[in-house]
DNA sequence: TGTCGTATTACCTATAACGATAAGAACTCT
DNA sequence: AGAGTTCTTATCGTTATAGGTAATACGACA
């Protein structure tokens, strides 16, 4: 998976955490403790420039009280999951 | 947030991934290829032994041809987000 | 210009993910 | 019992997360 991609994803759901951290009127300190996670640790992942883990992110969820699954609601992930291809790369017939 | 949730979240989406992967009817070894992950790490997630990253799991998703938020849909973690309380711990009033 | 509030960036240390490999368990076949 | 397939566990090396702290931007506003 190209690191490019990576990168899109990490900024567009950090991008929706900070949306929704706005929107409740929290800055970096308060959502800091509300979650435990350091300030500058959550400066990274809202700029897309750390790749959280599962329970970080679920911390940040629990915290502004969304479901984990709003914050990668979707990204762009497994867009067109159903449709086409995966943008390349995951053919099964190469291996099966 | 206490480990016990977290186990309990990491499970359940461990879980959820076996579910899809046994759908397609993918082994491990087929699963890591697609990914790029091995296969120890992805019976870890599995399993719910591994606290796996944002790009991680979306390569999982990518794989399986699901979005993300399928694989997180509604695990424990804002659940009940709107309604209550978050079994406890976050109260702003404590801090601002 | 200076200050306040907020966010970013840069160190540091500890912990954990991840890949690779190998070894072990479990289960089904013949 | 032995072979085959699948999954799990363990160990090791590399790399990255995450907390802490401090320093540095970047505003707005008097």
């Amino acid at each position: 998976m190209s690191t490019e991609n990576e990168q899109m994803l990490l900024a567009d759901i950090g991008g929706r955490i900070r949306a929704i951290r706005s929107e409740q009127s929290l800055n970096l300190d308060q959502l800091a403790r509300l979650t435990g996670i350091s300030a500058p640790a959550l400066s990274l992942i809202e700029t897309g420039k750390r790749d959280a883990r599962l329970t970080t992110l679920a911390k940040i969820a629990a915290a502004l009280r969304v479901p984990l699954s709003t914050l990668l609601d979707d990204a762009l992930s497994g867009r067109d999951a159903r449709t086409k291809d995966v943008s390349q790369g995951y053919d099964l017939g190469e291996y099966q």
